[in-house]
DNA sequence: GTGAAAGCGCTAACAC
DNA sequence: GTGTTAGCGCTTTCAC
């Protein structure tokens, strides 16, 4: 940042050079920029003219400052990898730059001890918002951003009650739904593959909740630890296997989970859907192609992202939105995996 | 952006606010903040304890205009989503919000007409450093980041001259690696399966002229729109056999291009490796586990990332670096289906 | 170790 | 439609 466009004096290029080049005040570069309607003719056709000429970008920090506001918008994941919140964040980003907003990630990882310091760095940058998702916030952490008064988007997850706004669906009604949909395929034997994460475990308990109540024999339960990866699957069917060998289905918290529950079958010689029925969640691009193609829950992540986009967008037009919770539910793909 | 955290008249709070509270000068109260080696061990004290009192966060926007300095590090993708960048990024939001930076993020995407304004919005958040990966600057941008001063870490390709620094791999060696290897394995009727995007196509390239050189008979290509999927894969392999029904080997552009083929050979009965080679590019997840697991290409996409961070902090601390330009290579991971 | 004054670059508020 | 003045909240500079 030490040297920047420059004039003849080595300086970095403001309001004021553009001004002075364009015969007019400061204040009309300015509006020229913000608000062309707002401003003469040729004044605005100088104006251009000196831009272009000196290559003038305005200072987004000062602008930021003096008008309170930032164009900026926040967002904070578990991690960006994992291909479960690219969706939302790809449209997150679209739809703001589309207005005129950038977007910063922060990701809050498994560790709580940062959280705290994303938390400064963010709030520090006077956002118009901040999508939030899944996990996270302290007592403490709420309590500052509520503080700041930025409007806040919680996503995927609508279970539990949000601190301001909210888009996502409930893991409740996957779990349960998901149970169904093997007992209604007349599967009877039905177990559980799941990452340890709050929300996969959330859908995991529901499943098994809905399995009581139809009747079924207690779902055997296998737990992996996150990131959840395709060997994880294949040695979490081998083991469900050893603790059931009657199983007929088997609910997976991830595609990559089910793809390995996939291959190990197919290694096994375990028919699929024949005597086994296979079930993802993700709905993840090798889904549709692989043998059997993969049933699947299928989470519309591009919406959560354009939703939230639109919800902090209108709230920061000081506008009030007509709903802040928003529930874009979820749908089962019936492929030929069960 | 309208109410904020509040002291008793409702305004913001400041340092100024935070000072009086501590009964110290504004100018201490940063000091404690970013340099509290320089404050007297009660005055430290005694702001810190004004500072929770309050709830108070410091104003990175002014404090970034005065200093110069944003804390800022902007990165422009074509597409966040697409599993490739992944690694990369959570790499580089990892290493920066280590060091106390925050990460901006651009997608480029495939139109090139905002590619402006991205580049407004960028420069004029005045950030520490850019990453660009792949694709994007006209002309015109470059000589605009550049005029900015701007450091900037162009990734993932380090075949074209950079406009400053660069961390990445040759696709051209790659492409070439990857013929030799198959040649290596006996393979004498090799196809490629590629996207239609410029890194792949140098790859497809540099593959060809390896061929040609190795004096194997001209290559069947195949080219498929990006994003690929699956799908593109089955019908690539379709398609290329309909060509050349002698092939024994596949090179695809990406892994998942490499699935489809996997699964539609299966599909076919036709052996892998046994009558086909094929091999990736990506390392994906489930590269690994597939049936035949799958031979593919490994970038270390974190080491990318994070090279690139430390980059433009050692420029961003004024200081120079030693190796502007890091070869992070890649490395063919041989497995079952090559 | 601490403070007073000044100003980063912009735009809100109020003239005219 | 345009300009003047002031000030957003912070930190640099210089003085003590």
């Amino acid at each position: 940042m030490r040297k920047k466009a420059k004039t003849r004096e080595g300086k970095t290029v403001t309001v004021v050079d553009v001004a002075r080049i364009a015969r007019v005040s400061p204040i009309t570069v300015s509006r020229a920029l913000n608000a062309p309607e707002r401003v003469s003719p040729k004044a605005l056709e100088r104006v251009q003219k000196a831009v272009k000429r000196t290559g003038y970008v305005p200072n987004l920090l000062a602008g930021g400052l003096r008008s309170a506001k930032s164009r900026l918008v926040a967002a904070v994941v578990p991690t960006i990898s994992g291909p479960v919140f690219q969706g939302m964040i790809q449209a997150l980003t679209d739809a703001l730059d589309e207005r005129g907003y950038q977007l910063l990630v922060g990701q809050s990882g498994y560790k709580t001890s940062r959280e705290d310091a994303l938390l400064d760095a963010i709030i520090g940058r006077r956002p118009i918002g901040i999508v939030l998702t899944g996990m996270m916030h302290s007592a403490d952490g709420r309590r500052r951003i509520l503080a700041a008064g930025i409007p806040v988007v919680e996503t995927w997850d609508l279970s539990k009650p949000a601190i301001d706004m909210a888009v996502g669906f409930s893991h409740e009604a996957v779990g349960e739904a998901v149970c169904e949909y093997l007992f209604g395929k007349g599967r009877r034997r039905v177990a559980v593959l799941s990452g340890e994460d709050e929300r996969a475990a959330r859908r995991t308990k529901a499943f098994v909740a809905a399995a009581e109540r139809l009747g079924l024999p207690p779902p055997v339960v296998k737990w992996v630890s996150v990131p959840t990866t395709l060997a994880d699957g294949r040695e979490g069917l081998a083991e469900l296997l050893r603790r059931e060998t009657a199983l007929d289905a088997v609910s997976c918290s991830s595609d990559l989970l089910a793809l390995g529950v996939l291959t190990e079958a197919h290694a096994r010689g375990v028919a699929v859907p024949g005597s086994l029925a296979v079930i993802g969640f993700g709905n993840l691009p090798f889904a549709a192609g692989v043998i059997p193609s993969l049933t699947t829950v299928h989470i519309d992540g591009v919406r959560i992202g354009r939703t939230a986009a639109e919800l902090i967008i209108t709230r920061a037009a000081g506008e009030k939105v007509k709903h802040s919770h928003v529930d874009v539910s979820f749908s089962i793909i019936p492929r030929d995996s069960a």
